[in-house]
DNA sequence: CGCGGAATTGAAAATACTCAAAATTAGTGG
DNA sequence: CCACTAATTTTGAGTATTTTCAATTCCGCG
């Protein structure tokens, strides 16, 4: 089974998710900004399941609370930070959505990934002490800083969240294998197929939805990613919808057949170029 | 320390580099296989300033050398390890060269990367304590064999190792992306042209010729990692060759222009598609 | 030698791209 | 709330790059 991007090996124990209208309040609250208001405790964190604290002792989760910086409100289109920035932090998200991408020389970007809440970013600048990628919020979002100085010293202490960061680390590899295998070896209609089937598993971890989310990216945001252009994006998307595939509109999508979504990522099955 | 006889104590900014030969002979020697024998101090290890010794004091190579277990020798075309087995150790790679591939449930591989000497191989398995992936020998060649476990423990005492084992881990991530990026936007001859140059900077960074070198890899795994077909790899080496960029002989290849091949490596510069 | 795997070369085919235009959607300000 | 504009998406037609299939050729090795 061709897993891609994103996490996979997420306790799918997971509260519900927060309800949108919440998200969108909070942004949109015009109340002055309390740097103390925004400092919450991953044990309240719907995510703590997903993020950084996985399988931490509520002790453990305490000595983290005590590192981690302020939340960061990010809004749509804002970037986070940017590639050649000095590294400083790694955040975790909390609500919200982003895209990392690089950029060549010439100028084009390659889309690295999509990242939602739980997720860390930034893992990337560790080595070179600067970012290595641009990432920009898909929509109104919000991240955790964790100052990577302070986590580090922490590791000495806690060996679970060394543990656990290490894990990371290896699953971003895995992750990042798997879009090689995407990229390398698969045509697009099946690259298409792992993509939607790879955001239909993390939003059901997330407990939302497995087969009706929103698509967060844009038509060329995806295409980008998958190493096509938006064209033949929007063409899959017809030719799924046809087949009754899925249903699609505009940006929300429901998955009609996903089983065979599923064997279509995982090359079992394949669609007819159409009529 | 017992050492056998022309074993990789070259240094990389001087010496030259050893001669397939004397590597061939040491495998093929039928002595008794003393494990002892096989343990050799990362100190002495040519390969300490790229590995994960690196910047470390004498003090901390020794408290490294202690767990680092017994070297293996694999010889060509034998695996390293495979998808699924049981985590354990990582493998630094001593001298010769690997490939680690991913299988999909079609059956079809994508190569992930070629890792040479001073390199780090079996991070991705961290993360789901069983491999994630297939290593195999391209040559004979031989890794230290670094238990997992006893590597955790040492970073609690060790915190510069730790952060350069972080930073490793890193470089694994954003080296992956820059395959993604390859994959996912540059045409067939800009991701030939980045595959030479990258092994060209490796072999340099080793001590060895940046202009001159031998493919330790067929035709078919270059395409396989490139995304290309083994045609399509032969057709640009042809390409190349009468451009007059490149010498190559069988699998001896001789840059003769690096400052275009970089070039067309950055985007640059393109070659005409053959009259 | 001659066998077999690997590599090269050619011709035809296919997938996905480019360019162009139309349609839809989102954003903005009256 | 509507109208207008800009941006995004969809669709079509033609093209191009790369693949596929097939046939040699090259080379190592018994």
């Amino acid at each position: 089974m061709v897993e891609i991007p994103g996490d996979g090996d997420y306790n799918p124990t997971v509260d519900a998710p927060l309800p949108a209208m919440t998200q969108a309040a909070i942004l949109t609250a015009d109340q002055p900004l309390n740097v103390q208001a925004l400092k919450v405790s991953c044990q309240q964190c719907s995510m703590g399941q997903l993020c950084l604290p996985m399988g931490l002792a509520d002790a453990e989760i305490d000595r983290l609370d005590q590192i981690i910086g302020r939340r960061r409100r990010i809004a749509r289109d804002e970037r986070l930070y940017q590639m050649g920035e000095p590294f400083r932090s790694l955040y975790a998200v909390r609500f919200g959505h982003f895209k990392t991408y690089q950029v060549n020389a010439a100028g084009e970007a390659q889309i690295t990934g999509f990242q939602m809440a739980g997720e860390l970013l930034g893992m990337d600048a560790i080595s070179g002490d600067r970012h290595h990628c641009d990432a920009v919020a898909l929509e109104d979002s919000e991240v955790c800083e964790i100052p990577f100085d302070n986590l580090e010293e922490l590791f000495g202490e806690v060996p679970n969240l060394l543990r656990h960061f290490h894990r990371i680390m290896s699953k971003e590899i895995t992750r990042e294998q798997n879009v090689m295998l995407l990229l390398g070896n698969m045509r697009a209609e099946q690259r298409f197929a792992v993509f939607l089937v790879n955001l239909s598993t993390r939003y059901a971890a997330r407990g939302y939805s497995s087969t009706s989310f929103q698509l967060r990216m844009s038509r060329e945001d995806i295409g980008n990613y998958l190493g096509l252009t938006i064209e033949s994006i929007s063409r899959l998307l017809s030719r799924f919808k046809k087949m009754g595939l899925v249903q699609v509109d505009k940006r929300e999508v429901i998955l009609l057949e996903p089983a065979r979504l599923k064997a279509m990522a995982a090359g079992t099955e394949q669609c007819s170029p159409m009529d």
